[in-house]
DNA sequence: ATTATCTATAGATCTATAGATAATGC
DNA sequence: ATTATCTATAGATCTATAGATAATGC
């Protein structure tokens, strides 16, 4: 008896997707969306690359499968985000270099001509900082440090996260990316310990 | 008299090699590293691929001489930066799409396994946090907003730099680059216009 | 002699299609 | 009938090597 249970095989299917989409995940972290191949991620399940073909027809499909995990990662699709649920969640993706790594190469790569990942960011993106403004206008209203408004400070939130795993995918040591996002919070009128 | 003028064999051979330098950022901007051919670039430049590896024998020696390009483009080496100074490169930068796409690609590639810029993107990174500390101690002091050092503020003023970049390749009429940075710089404690 | 190119080509990949085979589930 | 796989293979690329040809500069 193959599996050693009773799955159906619409459950045994779905299972093998997820493991197909967390192989893709690994292969993209090492190689970049452009540099994965079919093949590395179907060596990585046990398949052949036809094999894999048959769960995702084309590369594409494929990559699309991997962007919807992304947003259940770390999504908590549009709810109201808080400040200090935001600094969680950094400190729990420096236990995670490697989905890190995926989405940051995946996100340096999109910015290229026809990347089948640019609409997705694009969009992506906007949402985030409407999300994140709404969040800093119900923590600090309508008027924030060095005269920001919450749309304002909302960008340099974005880009504070996302430049930070960069610096500190290159260089761990170096850079501690949890303490750097609560300076950050702090910058913005968090604890007002200003010298 | 081909040519037209007196240049020497060797001056004109720097000429091409500067010409083949500056087709290879254009097509690293569309393709990333990984995914830009030799061919490509070749094209670019009215030579075959082979006629190509005449200038630089390797992908990757194209690249050592692409990554040099990019120090002589903000680098003022490793001179006391001002960070008034740090703002008008990011005014100037936002006229130049082409160049920062082409660097955000590959920063975004070099975290990648293997990547053959990733070295050279680790060292920069540490240079320039120290140039950078620098800049911000000369200009606060020790005690910055926030209770920052001016080591801590750097890495946030390097991430925002970078954030910035990928929000505004993807979305430029979403996100005001050099406004977005100003209203960092005024956080760091600039015009105290607190509100 | 050196420099600038080219043609020919080896040897790896890569994605995707076609079509076979076997097992599973109605 | 559908699902899961496989072999075979077409058709594109890609990097890099080998070696020829012509022009330039001592």
């Amino acid at each position: 008896m193959p599996y050693g249970d009773a799955m159906s095989t619409r459950a045994r299917s779905e299972e093998r997707r997820a493991e197909i989409v967390r192989a893709a995940l690994e292969v993209i972290a090492e190689r970049g969306y452009r540099g994965a191949s079919m093949a590395a991620v179907a060596e990585r399940v046990g398949l052949t690359q036809q094999g894999l073909l048959h769960y995702f027809p084309t590369k594409d499909a494929l990559l699309v499968a991997v962007l919807k995990e992304r947003d259940q990662w770390d999504a908590v699709p549009d709810s109201p985000w808080r400040l200090d649920l935001l600094a969680s969640l950094v400190e729990y993706n420096a236990m995670r270099p490697g989905i890190v790594q995926t989405f940051s190469a995946l996100l340096g790569e999109s910015v290229t001509e026809d990347h089948p990942a640019r609409a997705y960011f694009t969009e992506r993106y906007g949402r985030v900082r409407a999300t994140m403004t709404e969040a800093l206008r119900s923590e600090h209203g309508e008027r924030l440090p060095g005269g920001l408004t919450p749309e304002r400070a909302a960008v340099l939130l974005v880009a504070v996260m996302d430049g930070l795993q960069y610096q500190w995918l290159l260089d761990p040591e170096a850079v501690d990316m949890p303490e750097a996002f609560r300076d950050f919070l702090g910058l913005l009128g968090g604890t007002g310990e200003s010298g």
